[in-house]
DNA sequence: GATCAGTCTTGTGTATACAGAAACCGCAAT
DNA sequence: ATTGCGGTTTCTGTATACACAAGACTGATC
């Protein structure tokens, strides 16, 4: 069977290894597959239409990425995010994004930067503009990461700092931020932009940190008021658990 | 010199995967398989034993890694090593060992470092005993480096590490030190270390940006050596072309 | 002699068949 | 009631078969 399902209307047809790949990591990180979700080669190939091979192909990949972990024996399991996990993940992204910036500062090309600081000194009344603005904002936000990998040139950074974005991502799904926040973000975001225009690698590293210590407390903290508006105004005892681990069980991942 | 296939006669059989991956990773490491060696999935297959299944899976892996490059149509490619990569991989390791030193300082069990510290005090006369001190050196970087995962906690962090190790495996081989560099690696490794014992995440951070620093200072001599005794004639020192670089061709990996 | 086209070979991508192993269920025994 | 044991049932790990695509080769023509 040659399945001509998806011809995406794109160039090549996609080796079906490449479609399950794309489709479970989409999957895992817009959340359709929960953390901690069982998965099993068979019944995965079936729904998605591939035979067992590619499939475990793909798993391979998931597995590197660290968004899947292998069970022993049974199957494999998307992996939890825990709070102390989103620590860790920003304990990792600050040596690289400090790094980069740094980088970034010393071989820019002015010009893309300035074309980029434009933008974003758009970006308060773009979020005025509800969903759309915010999806728009978010676009932005990857022309920033494009920009500065293009600066930094070194694959191997780039290559890790696109592996934490991975996870970023579905860590952003836990916490949608405010408007407020994306605004005091895209403040945060020129101010780099600016150093890395002026040539000042010690400024950008700077700026960068600032920037991710907020992000990482206010994500924590709508992290937190999520689980307090989830786990109900009782929060009984009868979930005797440590409260906030419980929410976002333990695990991590590796690559 | 590696070890060899399966003198682990340990508890489990090994699934044909694994040991296709551990021996072509080994052999890459090594060197067995030069960097732009182009290889045949049929050909591997048979040649370790396997089918093409479980290599497939190797490979993958492999790519995972960035030790192989999967080349379009035709097979796949053991990776090079540029001197420019060289040059990326300690932007990338800097990055990490920096920050990974950091909270190892601020994290440590005091008791590990200390015995630690014991066996470095050592080292000046391990490296006297020729072949067997300079591995047994090796092992006790090793030991060094468990104990900064340990105590860094991270798995993200460790596992970025990991990364950037493997890739430093590769280029150990193109460049053997002498024991006169290692014995002044060792007290830089002194430093670190007391660094940590003593809790000064500052000071622990800067002695491994100047061990680094040293590091790649030593390695890139060490390969401008070997590639002008490899080149045959006093090659002139008009540096300012790519001469260094047409030495270890492009390319470079991604992770 | 060179170039081009058609065929032929070879290698990948995918599906499937098969074997071994681990979890599941039930039964029985303490 | 609980626990240990055996049969059963999946599910994984591996091999192999098959289809398609990309080179390589050969032969013919200019």
């Amino acid at each position: 069977m040659y399945t001509e399902t998806a011809m995406m209307g794109s160039s090549t047809p996609l080796r079906a290894s490449e479609r399950a790949y794309r489709q479970l990591r989409g999957e895992i990180l817009d959340g359709v597959l929960a953390p901690g979700t069982g998965l099993l080669e068979v019944e995965q190939a079936e729904r998605i239409g591939v035979s067992r091979t590619p499939l475990r192909e793909a798993v391979a990949r998931l597995i590197a990425d660290g968004l899947v972990t292998g069970r022993t024996g049974r199957g494999f399991e998307v992996t939890e995010i825990s709070v102390d996990s989103i620590g860790e993940l920003y304990e990792l992204r600050q040596a690289l994004e400090l790094q980069a910036v740094r980088l970034a500062a010393e071989r820019r090309d002015p010009q893309a930067f300035l074309v980029l600081r434009e933008q974003f000194l758009t970006a308060p009344e773009l979020l005025l503009h509800g969903d759309s603005g915010v999806h728009r904002y978010y676009t932005l936000i990857e022309e920033f990461e494009e920009a500065i990998d293009a600066a930094v040139v070194n694959p191997f950074l780039v290559g890790a700092l696109r592996s934490v974005r991975t996870h970023l991502a579905r860590i952003r799904r836990l916490a949608r931020k405010n408007s407020l926040r994306l605004r005091q973000a895209a403040a945060e975001h020129l101010l780099i932009i600016d150093a890395i225009i002026a040539g000042d690698p010690s400024l950008a590293a700077h700026a960068a940190h600032v920037h991710l210590h907020m992000s990482l407390t206010s994500v924590l903290r709508a992290i937190d008021e999520e689980a307090l508006a989830r786990g109900g105004q009782p929060v009984p005892a009868e979930i005797g658990g440590p409260s906030s681990a419980a929410v976002y069980p333990t695990i991590s991942p590796s690559s």
